[in-house]
DNA sequence: TCCGGTTTGGAATGGTCGGTCCAGACAAGA
DNA sequence: TCTTGTCTGGACCGACCATTCCAAACCGGA
């Protein structure tokens, strides 16, 4: 069994990652990614399919480290923190100068979600897991006084998820970590 | 001076909104639109510039649609319901099948505003328009007594802003109508 | 009826797209 | 050292991209 792989497939698929999370899915041509990635043609499109099938891989790569992120919060701080995490995680990342690439998920959410069902059934799973991990902070935080005990749980945990997917889209038009702080203490309130 | 103009530019204009509203800039072809406005090449060329430019013209003219339609809800409503129509206006929009267009200056936002610094100035424009928007009703509405008196107008705004964001994200990733209307009532109920 | 200037449809342009292919470089076992 | 099968680099493919161009169609005024 001659000659093993000549490339790392998980580096080369964070450099795509990057790519697509940059500029978009159709921005992105497949020369973009030869050059990138550091991988050539060939081995590309053997490696991983064709161009839809590697952004599924990237996609599916990030929604993993999205999952990492959050279990890390949850296991580090306490169920208040834990939520307030997730947005800073998105408003630290605003460079002073230029615009930010925002959430890589959110991103495909409005360029391909709605015209293809696979993506969609990605990018809205990603959406309730956060969701579910939003409620499960707020039981948490109640069962331990952290949060007010009259908050409801399911419809704050979704009140949250739409003001961080607004942090997410703010990010990109309006990269100001004054006003993604503003957004971030309103929601928070609701826990009050 | 013969032979004046052969189709309507604003009906064209809308044609080509729509097509861009649905699919993005990228992955409209301009053969697309050709096909979509029912204007040949040399005209569409000749009218409206190169796809860049008629993409702007396009969003400028979305703009405008929206700066209309906020008006009239400013005049022919309460303040509160005011701010409930913006939500309500992209929630009944969405299909009982399939996924909806959404916003078509959120999609931009995410799509262009990040590398695109002329749209970008449009889209943080149309954001903040709509942030003084609600800040205007609720002033109005603590006035009247429609809203409780100890809202703060600023903060609330945002975080207005940013809930609607989120419904237009999740409009083309979730499009199911109970989880958008529990959204709203959510976010309504920073107004109590 | 014919003329003038505009608009029209569509051909043509050069470039780039996603995707395929293959001759040769290569390393492990014989 | 030679065989073997995989991997590499880049040429190549047809399709489609945005854009330009022009001859023919057209209609109001003379």
């Amino acid at each position: 069994m001659p000659w093993e792989k000549q490339f790392d497939k998980q580096a080369a698929l964070d450099k795509a990652l990057q790519a697509f999370w940059a500029r978009g899915y159709e921005a992105t041509s497949m020369q973009d990614l030869v050059d990138c990635m550091g991988v050539n043609r060939g081995s590309l499109y053997a490696t991983y399919g064709d161009k839809r099938a590697l952004f599924l891989s990237a996609l599916r790569s990030y929604d993993q480290a999205r999952r990492r992120m959050l279990a890390g919060f949850e296991a580090r701080h306490s169920p208040r923190d834990a939520i307030r995490r997730v947005f800073q995680a998105f408003i630290e990342q605003v460079p002073e100068k230029g615009g930010s690439r925002g959430c890589f998920m959110t991103n495909t959410a409005l360029e391909l979600a709605a015209h293809d069902p696979e993506i969609r059934k990605i990018v809205a799973g990603a959406q309730e897991d956060v969701e579910a991990y939003f409620a499960r902070m707020i039981r948490k935080g109640k069962a331990s006084g952290d949060i007010a005990a009259d908050v409801k749980v399911a419809e704050t945990a979704r009140g949250l998820l739409a003001s961080l997917l607004g942090v997410l889209v703010l990010v990109r038009s309006r990269p100001d970590k004054s006003l993604l702080q503003a957004i971030m203490t309103d929601a928070m309130r609701r826990l009050h």
